[in-house]
RNA sequence: GGGCGAUUAGCUCAGUUGGUUAGAGCGUCUGGUUUACACCCAGAAGGUCAGCGGUUCGAGCCCGUUAUCGCCCACCA
């Protein structure tokens, strides 16, 4: 790349800027980059870095929508870490891509269906369907990838990738095909969280609970033919009457006594250990339960289990049907009426108790969420309507017993947001077991590691739980499940058309009678066995399946190639926690499983983004924010590092964004109600602007309200001063250029300020390297945001500009202005990419030897031999000084015009230190040096400041008010004292006998010094007061 | 019910293996157009580190406990 000319359309006349222009520089640099193809890793390539590869995949963005800040997090975090190795000199291929997110997309496509056209997938058929949602999917990877190249990211764009591409579709076939092979898919009966709205199955992870205003119905089953002395009725409680009409039995606890005893001995031992306000409740609890056993409740539950027993069975109401009455330890006698009612086919632990059992298990609902002909007269009617009439019928008949009100946590699809229906249904499997232990072991041998590490034991828990990963989707977007059925055909018939392919595996389904063909091919022709036709799967699948193999499918697995060798395991996943185990587990046990490797070395779970309220962002609440309406208010880069300063281990990131009226600038605070409306009124100037969620035209004409935060404008102000900074440096070059020779000798420059920053700069370069490698991103831009403000421009800059009035030695000064400002270019550029290549596409002009883009000089590493902390120290002194000289200054009110005198008294080492730096105190305090060292004394109108090892004398002939220093001096002695007295009283007690002697020493040390301060300052006070 | 995290200045947050007088930005106040930057410069004020108890010579940091908030998982006839 050295040897191209290359032109970065920097004409060195132009004119620079007092503000520095974002939105140009984003333009400008994303193109020249995109030119240069600085971020593109050729196809098995044969020449390779010496420091090898370096692979990051994205984790894809839901081709559902936009994205909001989270994303922006992400992605930011990501392009951090893969600049920064990049730089570094490895061969860093960063794989963009999005996700097809199955349930998801197909369900806005859906519902964008049904609001604009009243249609629903059926009127319309799966082809047309699917069609459409590929639409909406160009539609919206197109906007993702302009909002991933708008923040500053660095993928190689040409191997963009999509979940549902056929390379993708390659790997999940295989995959598939050879989880088939090892017998680890089964198909099986499975109670499954049915959503009728979307008529599909979703998984635990896709429900949420909420709290709904319910009942608890007590129903009375008559008994089928009691004796006498036995109960008539068995009442069993419910929330959801109408799933009696699938009952199959009734259920009893079978030692309902000792069962009691057992919940008693336990309540009993938590009160005792429980929190004093925890107790009463228990207690209540308690009394409850002991009541039961004394009341008529467990004697009634003791003839139930001698009749459960003799096999009594049970009338079901309003069907004539009879069910056994049996014997489980489901049932709770402490719950409820202490009997339950059993349906298998429509609540999880029913069914556990159905199988154990051997009951039937009757489905009553449709697909649909309608009720079907094992309902019987309730046939047809929708889940609620048939509640109510069935609990109207039983109360007609006499069977209610009696209803309470309650509140009931009550599952909801997190798609459709309705409620879901427990629902027994057809459905593949993937056996954990081998798989998940695979992924457990892999982090626990340290294989992978997860950070920060707490996130592990979350990881770790859920794998263990070993359950088996559903993998069917009742929906038409997405892989098709690479099976295909023949029934009828004979075992020979089948092996004559297959025996000699290694790409079908087969079984039979006994309970179908029908042959399970699984296909490593895209399509199975349907004449494949002669005589028989075969049919597809309906289902699709999973789309974690897909994604589980997201960081070797992207490089084109199964296939082998040096890319495949090369790159993958992949360097690092930065992610999201809510993803750690349905994505993050899943790829560990997929990479294992498929390629015998580890996906990655290393997992980093970063912070959320909040909103102002402490909620995370989603579609739903309206509180997502468009990246691109931050990035045009501040700039992308502002976003950036606002983001990364905030990236802390252990907290979550909250962002108080506002919206700025574009009329008259006013803030108009985000609140919830208005943050999901398309245009909102300013208080102040009555006037409309719109919002990110402007759908119609007039709507869109409005002005648009920019989303305001002080994190990003504090990021904005960093980039401006940097840009100012680097403004400064060219402005004193002019016209000159310089030669890396120049710069190179003069980094050897002995003066104190130049050593001081040199040894800064690789202090700091240091720093920011190993916090970077540990994903400690707040505090590698923390440094930073000090080290350029505080030091190189405050200091270092301001004190070099009397150098350079001086032509005989502004040489050494502007290369070292010059070799600061690239190496900190370059250490800021992973978190600011453009406003630092703005620079150096400027200080190139002045230094031709350097690279044609700052996103692939070499990292500065860090030079030990520069770094000088004694040197570091000395200026800490300085600086010290010079702080208490300008508050001298300030608070007396002396004109910054005036200049002002003083001495230091201090020993003749500290002297010697100081003398080189008389002259800043004049240049950038317009403070004069009197004296220096043990003999220096007050002028008669003096202030003074007691500083640690040293009294400053700051001579105010005329301004002095002799009393009113008196008193200043007064209020720091009493300071001084109170600091005194706890030292004192500490090397009175034991800390002498038992802290460390390197402690102790300094606590001495310590107290003598304050105690001279403290005597100085007396003296000071003597002196001023005779004054007065 | 189980787990994880948090509580530090008016606000938003840092705070390393326990060790001098707990830091930053914003906001507030004072003073400044000094040959890069008012998106700036110089300075100041502002904190019983949520409460209680413990370990220790010494606790913002370690342990226990209480309170409040957030997130995740599980369960609820």
């Amino acid at each position: 790349m050295n040897n191209i000319f290359v032109t970065n359309n920097i004409d060195s006349n132009l004119e620079l800027p007092k503000q520095y222009d974002p939105s140009a520089a984003q333009l400008r640099w994303s193109k020249y980059w995109d030119d240069l193809k600085l971020f593109y890793v050729e196809k098995n390539s044969r020449h390779r870095g010496s420091k090898g590869a370096f692979c990051v995949v994205i984790p894809p963005p839901n081709v559902t929508g936009a994205l909001h800040m989270g994303h922006a997090l992400n992605n930011t975090l990501q392009d951090i870490i893969v600049r920064m190795k990049r730089m570094q000199g490895y061969d860093t291929l960063w794989i963009p891509g999005v996700d097809h997110a199955g349930i998801a997309t197909q369900a806005v496509v859906e519902r964008r269906l049904f609001e604009e056209e009243k249609l629903t997938r059926h009127d319309i058929g799966r082809e047309a369907l699917v069609e459409r949602i590929w639409n909406w999917k160009e539609k919206y990877q197109a906007r993702i990838i302009e909002q991933i190249k708008g923040i500053g990211c660095s993928c190689d764009w040409s191997r963009t990738r999509f979940t549902l591409d056929t390379i993708c579709a390659k790997s999940v076939r295989y995959f598939f095909f050879r989880l088939f092979e090892q017998q680890l898919i089964y198909r099986g009966k499975r109670l499954v969280n049915w959503d009728t709205h979307l008529q599909t199955a979703v998984s635990d992870d896709e429900i949420f609970h909420e709290t709904v205003e319910g009942n608890f119905w007590y129903i009375k089953y008559p008994v089928a033919a009691p004796n006498p002395d036995e109960p008539e009725f068995v009442i069993v409680a419910t929330t959801r009457p109408e799933t009696m009409l699938g009952d199959t039995a009734v259920a009893i606890h079978p030692d309902p006594e000792s069962a009691l005893d057992k919940v008693i001995n336990e309540l009993k031992k938590r009160i005792e250990s429980a929190a004093e306000k925890d107790k009463s409740e228990l207690q209540k609890e308690l009394d409850d339960i002991e009541f039961r056993k004394s009341s008529g409740l467990l004697d009634n539950l003791k003839k139930l289990v001698q009749m459960a027993k003799n096999g009594c069975r049970i009338k079901l109401p309003l069907t004539g049907r009879t069910i056994p009455l049996i014997l489980d330890t489901w049932a709770k006698p402490e719950k409820g009426t202490g009997c339950v009612k059993i349906t298998p086919a429509h609540d999880p632990n029913d069914y556990e108790v159905g199988k154990r059992n051997e009951l039937p298990m009757i489905n009553i609902l449709n697909k649909d969420g309608t009720l079907n002909s094992e309902a019987g007269i309730y046939k047809g009617l929708k889940i609620k309507v048939a509640r109510e009439k069935v609990v109207a019928d039983l109360e007609k008949h006499g069977l209610l017993h009696s209803v309470e009100e309650r509140v009931i946590e009550l599952a909801h699809s997190d798609r459709s947001k309705t409620p879901i229906e427990p629902f027994l249904n057809d459905q593949w499997f993937v056996k954990m077991e081998s798989l998940a232990q695979s992924a457990i072991d892999t982090v626990k041998n340290g294989e992978v590691k997860i950070c920060p590490e707490r996130y592990t034991k979350g990881y770790i828990d859920w794998l263990s739980e070993k359950r088996d990963w559903p993998i069917g989707r009742q929906l038409w977007w997405g892989h098709r499940i690479p099976i295909w059925y023949c029934k009828n055909a004979t075992k020979s018939e089948i092996e004559k058309a297959f025996n000699n392919r290694n790409d079908i595996s087969w079984t039979f389904d006994d309970e179908n009678k029908t042959w399970r063909i699984c296909s490593l091919e895209e399509d199975l022709p349907k004449d494949s066995v002669e005589g028989y036709e075969l049919v597809q799967e309906e289902d699709v699948l999973d789309t974690w399946f897909s994604s589980a193999l997201w960081t070797h499918s992207t490089l084109g697995w199964p296939d082998t190639s040096d890319d495949l060798d090369y790159y993958y395991p992949t360097g690092v996943l930065i992610t999201n926690r809510d993803i750690l185990t349905l994505w993050v587990a899943r790829m560990v046990l997929a990479g294992k499983f498929n390629t015998g490797k580890k996906p990655f070395h290393e997992v980093y779970i970063h912070p959320k983004i909040l909103d102002k309220y402490g909620e995370g962002m989603s579609k739903t609440k309206g509180n997502g924010v468009d990246p691109i309406s931050v990035i045009a208010k501040y700039g992308a880069d502002a976003l950036r590092f606002g983001l990364a300063f905030l990236t802390t281990e252990n907290q979550d990131i909250r962002l108080m964004l506002d919206f700025e009226c574009p009329e008259c600038n006013n803030v108009v605070e985000q609140t919830k109600k208005n943050r999901v409306l398309p245009k909102i009124q300013c208080p102040k100037c009555k006037k409309y602007f719109r919002t990110q969620w402007a759908e119609n035209a007039e709507d869109k004409s409005l002005p648009e309200g920019m989303m305001i935060n002080e994190r990003f404008e504090v990021a904005r102000n960093f980039c401006n001063k940097l840009w100012n900074a680097a403004r400064f440096v060219l402005l004193s070059l002019g016209d000159r250029k310089l030669d890396s020779v120049t710069i190179n000798k003069s980094l050897s420059s002995q003066l104190l300020e130049d050593r001081w920053i040199l040894s800064r700069l690789s202090t700091v370069t240091r720093s920011v390297t190993q916090m970077i490698e540990t994903y400690h991103y707040a505090d590698a831009v923390r440094l930073l945001y000090d080290f350029a403000w505080d030091e190189f421009c405050s200091f270092y800059v301001e004190m070099v500009k009397t150098r350079l009035l001086d032509s005989g030695r502004r040489l050494v000064a502007e290369s070292i202005l010059v070799y600061v400002l690239c190496r900190l270019t370059a250490l800021l550029h992973p978190f600011v990419p453009f406003v630092t290549e703005e620079i150096w596409q400027r200080l190139r002009v002045i230094d031709s030897s350097l690279e044609v883009s700052v996103s692939i000089t070499g990292w500065a590493m860090s030079d030990n031999s520069v770094i000088d902390l004694g040197v570091e120290e000395q200026f800490k002194i300085f600086q010290e000084l010079l702080r208490a000289i300008r508050d001298v200054r300030a608070s007396r009110n002396i004109p910054q015009r005036e200049e002002i005198s003083f001495s230091v008294k201090c020993n003749n080492e500290t002297a010697e230190l100081l003398k080189p730096m008389e002259k800043y105190f004049l240049s950038m305090s317009r403070a004069r040096v009197v004296s220096w060292g043990e003999l220096a004394v007050p002028t008669e109108f003096s202030a003074t400041i007691p500083l640690t090892g040293m009294d400053i004398y700051v001579d105010l002939s005329g301004v002095i008010d002799a009393a009113a220093e008196a008193a200043k001096l007064e209020k720091e002695a009493i300071r001084l004292e109170g600091f005194i007295k706890v030292k004192e009283s500490k090397l009175s007690s034991d800390f002498i006998k038992k802290a460390p002697q390197q402690v102790v020493d300094k606590e001495y040390q310590s107290l003598a010094e304050l105690k001279e301060q403290h005597k100085s300052a007396l003296d000071a006070i003597q002196k001023l007061l005779k004054k007065t």
